[in-house]
DNA sequence: GGAAAATGTACATATATGTGAATTTATATG
DNA sequence: CATATAAATTCACATATATGTACATTTTCC
């Protein structure tokens, strides 16, 4: 059951981040088609709570710097390595797609740092968003990692559905698409999830932490060099990832 | 009408923000005295929407990064200028109490940036804290900055309360000490919100932003030397403002 | 300067939502 | 390895909550 005052809040925060500027009740109501009364329940919470104020008298409301403050707090624990933004950044200035690191989330993949490619065609991912870890290249690079009982126990929750025609819907299908991956030296995926869109992954374990790298794009642009991309990927990790370190 | 799975939404974060470590269902649950199911929603919901995952299997949720990607695109609009948050850091470095920007929200002044004393004793606040914008000095210094019918339209709201022996619990009474304020050259509050906390505030208008600065502590601290402080902080206002701007 | 339009606020009520109890899944213990 | 204990999930129902309606205030326009 989503909760749906929560997701309102993320909605309304979502809003500001785009438009960046204030916004009067009417305008954040008449914009999600909320009623003009619970808006203002809304509202009046946020700014109650101090994340929300008004900059100039009547023009509305918008967050407090509060919200920056928090998530420091939050983002400063285990930042990732800055090498791994260096990587990202890197992947896509050579590749022209857009990179990303990559988190387990139950059954899903979320991104944590992401390079966008700067074609007008390109994969439009931001931080946050996710995919089905089994139907994509860097969900699969998070599975290789897991031991057998991890996985099953994450099968077992998934709902195999055909997104495409490529898409395995099955655990052996899976499966067999995991021991693919190891003898490839890579993972990758060409429409299992989204259509035309095709990446490359490898597992970036860092400390214990369990990540993947993916490089992903149009199909017509990847297919071609999925091996060299792959390739690539490895490289500027090996190049990049302190020796010492794990 | 507070919302309460809004307010929910920012508990979390906050307590995210303090613990600084993923958290279980069953902690999160307990933590906040929350039954399971409900939480179990509250948390499904924010994963769903990518501000929550599960940094390594079964140690419990963790925001993503996507707070601080959200937070930062929000709070690069007209951010405040670098040389107030030097106001702040000297004026508290200085003092050796709390120094703080403070800006309107309704009928309550918002702090939107904040250096702490160091002392043992203090006056503890953080950015998004509330105070009446009446009954503060940091209130008060934004309130001069009003026209005398935008200043009609914020008492009307006001619901005037005996805070303490000082606290102004009338029209009447805020005006007077506005008056006061000028002909002093600054505002000042003793104890008229909070018990034993004293402070001094003037005007700082930004652009077309109506903010103040306030430096607060414990009434017998600062009580000896507010004029003092009042004139250091206008020494150091006049410092660092740049020349040229309005 | 006055009327009309837009915006913001309060409240009772029907209904969408949170929750207790039951079920399933995972982990610890003998 | 079986059993016990704890955690996560599901679901039907009572109730806390979102909203329609009415009212107040502010702004716009003539």
């Amino acid at each position: 059951m989503i909760v749906r005052q929560a997701a309102n809040v993320l909605e309304i925060m979502e809003f500001f981040a785009q438009t960046r500027k204030p916004a009067t009740l009417a305008e954040i109501a008449d914009h999600f088609g909320w009623p003009r009364s619970s808006t203002f329940n809304l509202l009046a919470t946020l700014s109650e709570k101090g994340y929300l104020y008004e900059p100039r008298p009547r023009a509305g409301f918008y967050p407090t710097p509060r919200w920056l403050a928090m998530a420091r707090m939050i983002s400063e624990v285990e930042p990732l390595p800055p090498w791994t933004h260096t990587l990202v950044t890197d992947l896509s200035a050579e590749t022209g797609e857009t990179a990303s690191i990559v988190a387990p989330a139950g059954v899903m993949a979320v991104f944590i740092d992401v390079v966008e490619s700067k074609a007008a065609i390109r994969y439009f991912a931001t931080i946050g968003h996710r995919v089905p870890i089994h139907a994509t290249a860097s969900g699969r690079a998070l599975l290789l990692q897991y031991s057998q009982e991890e996985r099953d126990s994450v099968y077992r929750k998934i709902e195999f559905k055909q997104y495409g025609p490529s898409t395995p819907i099955s655990i052996e299908a899976v499966e067999t698409e995991l021991r693919n991956s190891i003898q490839r030296g890579y993972c990758q995926s060409f429409g299992d999830y989204s259509r035309d869109l095709a990446g490359a992954a490898i597992p970036l374990p860092i400390s214990d932490r369990r990540l993947s790298v993916v490089v992903a794009g149009p199909e017509f642009r990847i297919g071609p060099k999925v091996e060299e991309v792959a390739a690539l990927i490895a490289r500027t990790v090996d190049r990049l990832r302190p020796k010492a370190a794990a």
